[in-house]
DNA sequence: CGTTACCTTTACGTTAACGTAAGGTTATGC
DNA sequence: GCATAACCTTACGTTAACGTAAAGGTAACG
């Protein structure tokens, strides 16, 4: 059987792929985000580990909260499989994509002006060498 | 003359128009992000200071230190009008540049993402209540 | 059998970005 | 003329997200 996906990963190894250091991830473990399996006293981090790492610092990156990150993969999770649990993720995630979107469309605008800036710095560089000719 | 852009704010002004406290706006005087004038001991607040706050809170809504902020303003001030500081601010923010659209990209991926799993979890809400009738 | 490499836990230290409390100044209303 | 509001400075406290050091277990290698 091929299995390459459901291999499992060592921390150094988890370190490597993902660039965070092995004090980063127990601390993720100690808030909840990650929960690798164990091999007596060894962590095992499976294909569903990596991908909530993945998650993590996407999050991250996004200017989340590791609270706040939990509370994504729990829904990642749908780990309510009762209504009114599955009702109130639901909630929790259009906000959370509502803040995303906002966030994209006042990047978009960031990136306008600052790409304004550029150009006329780079105008403006340019005339201070021409003129030293 | 008309002058309303060039009106001057308070502190508890500025506060009210950015939701910040006098605290947090304290905090980026002494982290030398803003530098609004004196009336004798108290602080008032320039149309450029508001533009430099504007830029100071999107800045930190994308995930950027005050510190990357304060180098993004001595950018836009375009300071160095000699050639050399000049280039190398260009440079800067360039690679700010990229960052950010970066940052757009890896977002769209994500709110699409998410958006999928909306769907997915919309979808399983319906059947969870029309199970019940 | 020792040491080297890799893993573990516990626990105190650090940085950024403010919060909060204490104590003092200045203008305004009554 | 004094209290109230709005400002100020100084300085210690707090939270998040780790860093780092200490002390120890285990497996393989020579």
């Amino acid at each position: 059987m091929i299995h390459a996906l459901s291999e499992t990963l060592t921390i150094s190894q988890m370190c490597q792929q993902f660039s965070v250091t092995p004090r980063a991830l127990r601390f993720y473990e100690d808030k909840e985000l990650l929960a690798p399996a164990r091999k007596g006293m060894q962590r095992l981090y499976s294909a569903r580990d990596r991908a909530r790492l993945t998650l993590i610092l996407r999050g991250k990156r996004f200017g989340f909260s590791l609270e706040d990150i939990r509370q994504l993969l729990a829904m990642y999770d749908h780990s309510g499989s009762n209504e009114a649990q599955l009702a109130r993720t639901l909630d929790l995630a259009r906000d959370r994509l509502a803040h995303m979107t906002a966030q994209r469309d006042e990047l978009a605008v960031a990136i306008a002006d600052l790409q304004i800036e550029i150009t006329q710095a780079a105008e403006k560089l340019a005339q201070l060498r021409t003129q030293k000719v």
